[in-house]
DNA sequence: CGAGTTTGACCTGCGC
DNA sequence: GCGCAGGTCAAACTCG
């Protein structure tokens, strides 16, 4: 396949720039995996065979809109990794790794990095995608691990002592949906509408803020700034 | 025609 | 410094 590609200075001053990378503040001990994600979010979906199949073996879906960028085979796993970028919303940095288990092939492992900087399209007033969403969820979801991770050692987030049980989930999902969204369900909301899975802490989000602070031009609309301040009074989950 | 996917090349960080 | 592996880019392609 052909390709022309920027000089590397023109590359760097480009695409580089436009989508900054959590700095890194640990050291090099750290395994490679999350060599460049300051902290991120990773979340374990088990599906039933079926579902999977019904779905052409793609990974479960959520309330946001991702476009594919890139796909790389892991080492020491037969199935590829998928790199999706946030397509909801124009300039929003958020990004979600999605890979199966080399063990079960059943259980998708989903790494979200960087935050949505727009609101969610499931918001109370779009009933509608919240609907079929929770039918999506019955139908494909047969069990969700949720762990924040801090920069910490992901390299078995299914074993990892950092996942948090459902029920914790349950409750912490009760707070949200009581403090925030009122009508919707909060048993059938779906993870990413979920505000400890994106709420990181204020640190990083005070370093996505002085990013755009430096890029100067790009200003939130007003409802992210809302959308940001959930994020802050959302309860964070205890890893431990 | 626009949005999303595929895929090979390129970039970068890390270990040796 | 080199090689490996992960992450990203972007042209070509597909789909609705």
């Amino acid at each position: 396949m052909g390709r022309i590609r920027l000089p590397k200075s023109e590359f760097k001053s480009t695409s580089r720039l436009l989508e900054p990378q959590f700095v890194d503040t640990k050291k090099s001990s750290e395994c490679t995996h999350v060599r460049k994600m300051g902290q991120k979010v990773v979340i374990t979906v088990q599906m039933e065979a079926k579902a999977i199949k019904q779905k052409n073996e793609g990974p479960p879906s959520d309330c946001w809109s991702w476009r594919k960028y890139g796909q790389k085979p892991i080492k020491g796993s037969p199935y590829p990794r998928g790199y999706y970028r946030c397509s909801s919303s124009k300039g929003c940095s958020a990004k979600k790794q999605v890979e199966r288990c080399s063990k079960d092939s059943t259980l998708f492992i989903i790494t979200y990095t960087s935050i949505h900087n727009h609101p969610g399209p499931n918001l109370p007033n779009n009933e509608d995608s919240v609907m079929t969403l929770q039918q999506q969820d019955q139908e494909t979801m047969v069990d969700q691990h949720v762990s924040l991770e801090d920069n910490d050692d992901i390299d078995d987030p299914i074993n990892s002592t950092t996942t948090t049980s459902i029920s914790q989930v349950q409750q912490e999902e009760n707070i949200f949906t009581d403090t925030f969204l009122g009508t919707i369900s909060s048993d059938d909301f779906l993870p990413l509408s979920y505000p400890q899975l994106m709420n990181f802490p204020k640190s990083e989000l005070s370093e996505e803020n002085d990013f755009y602070d430096e890029l100067g031009e790009l200003q939130l609309p007003p409802s992210s700034t809302s959308f940001a301040g959930i994020f802050e009074e959302a309860i964070l989950v205890d890893p431990s």
